[in-house]
DNA sequence: AGCCCCATGTAACAAGTTACATGATTGG
DNA sequence: CCAATCATGTAACTTGTTACATGGGGCT
């Protein structure tokens, strides 16, 4: 295919060499393995996986249950898969409204903007227990450094904006 | 207007409580305020002022050279601004390729792992630096810490991304 | 058997990105 | 006064989100 693969649709070309899955697998299988820093909805994964099927890279197999369909790769696919990963990944992007918030803050009563910091705050505090219990379960089941490189990444970024939290300013907390 | 604003025109609502701009001054503003953690286009930002000047939110003054309009807060926009800003500030959302790379990194060769792995971590070097040189010149010019938390927000979070890259296993970075 | 909930997919819409067009300015 | 560059906007496309549709399987 001609135009460049994005990395949503080569993301779920990396899914399938493990075996065909559905349309509905792959947005399960996406939001275990790269769920932390990649979200995609069932909509963007059926449009990537008629779009790849029409170009080559995927089969789709037979219809079974409620036209239920498994894809599978083909060599295309496979080839499309390497180039794309052999690209210089794009920078990330982070988008937060709450700072936005922060940013307007002149134009809020200070309590709602300190409810809002607190609610936030426990999100985070959460996730990142979340991670740590991840972690020493994929320790224990024998999972090696370079297999949690990406798993630490949310653990470092929980923690910083943890403690970002944890040194508002008073006027910021309600404190 | 019934449809309830994006996070994207409520910021430009925002920045117009200081007087009028074109849609060309309000992303250098944006950029400037909140480039760090809130990316948008001119195209966005037309589209919105467009779109929030037919709900009366804005109004077009006349137009200057080369087609420039200013657009002015009308007090309904005013309204809609405030009742953004009172809503709870959705997640923050973060897409990082090098991380989808990494999680797929079994697919790809290591020598080039390790030159896309440098290339970001200098990148977070560079921006990090950036971020304390401002911070100082903010202080410097007189700064509270309150004028300071987004800003923080960045500094902590490159923090962070930075240690994750020191931390890295030798499979990851090449050593 | 009937009902309810889950599995699975699609369609419509909104937001974000890229590429392009064109009129002022300004330095040589 | 010409060329190059910057200012300003628009159009076309891609990606992401929300809402909806429907068929099967399990439970009573």
């Amino acid at each position: 295919m001609a135009t460049t693969l994005n990395a949503t649709a080569a993301s779920l070309l990396g899914f399938l060499h493990d075996g065909p899955q559905s349309g509905y697998d792959l947005v399960g299988t996406a939001e275990r393995s790269i769920g932390n820093f990649w979200s995609l909805t069932r909509s963007q994964v059926y449009r990537e996986l008629s779009a790849m099927a029409g170009a080559g890279l995927v089969v789709a197999q037979e219809t079974g249950p409620r036209d239920r369909r498994a894809y599978a790769l083909t060599d295309d696919g496979r080839a499309a898969f390497r180039a794309w990963l052999a690209r210089p990944p794009a920078e990330e992007q982070i988008r937060y409204p709450l700072l936005l918030t922060l940013a307007f803050a002149r134009h809020l009563p200070a309590g709602e903007l300190a409810a809002f910091v607190a609610q936030h705050r426990a999100v985070h505090a959460a996730r990142l227990a979340g991670y740590r219990r991840e972690r020493a379960e994929a320790l224990a089941a024998g999972a090696r450094p370079v297999d949690l490189v990406t798993l630490d990444f949310g653990l470092r970024y929980e923690e910083a904006v943890l403690g970002w939290f944890d040194a508002l300013p008073p006027e910021v907390t309600g404190g």
